[in-house]
DNA sequence: GCCAACGTTGGC
DNA sequence: GCCAACGTTGGC
């Protein structure tokens, strides 16, 4: 199976990308909702997702790599919810903002936007090249 | 099983 | 601070 783009949002005064380059990767663990769950557990070592901050900076910040897939969250005793692992990839030489995606024509269909609460999103390939190509601008 | 009420998230 | 979108809960 082909690799596959995700986006993950965090707000950054709880965990944001600064917080990540540190620490050199992390569990992503915490999401209580049923779509961002299914989009967890669909994700695949190797895939790649976007770091998102939300609420304060709303932009996309860098990319991240699934480190180790398929995990149950390890702060749940109910055993429904899903982690990843991830690690930083790199720094986009420029932050794209939600607004510049809101406004691109060939982003308007984005999950990111369809479904702003969202917070595991996937990305189509097509997105996820237009969104580097729009960080290098 | 339907739907109104309520809570939460996140953009504005 | 407000509100829209969405999920969850609880009464019927």
């Amino acid at each position: 199976m082909s690799k596959r783009y995700w986006l993950m949002k965090s707000e950054p005064a709880a965990y944001g990308w600064d917080r990540l380059a540190r620490d050199g990767g992390t569990v992503w663990d915490g999401v209580r909702n049923h779509t961002a769950k299914l989009n967890l557990q669909a994700m695949k070592v190797g895939d790649q997702a976007f770091f998102y901050h939300s609420v304060t900076g709303k932009e996309i910040v860098g990319v991240v790599e699934i480190t180790r897939a398929g995990m149950a969250d390890p702060k749940d005793d109910t055993g429904i919810w899903a982690a990843v692992e991830i690690k930083p990839v790199r720094t986009l030489e420029r932050p794209v903002t939600l607004a510049e995606i809101k406004a691109d024509p060939a982003l308007k269909d984005i999950e990111l936007v369809r479904q702003s609460r969202l917070s595991v999103a996937e990305i189509r390939p097509k997105e996820w090249d237009r969104i580097l190509s729009m960080a290098k601008a």
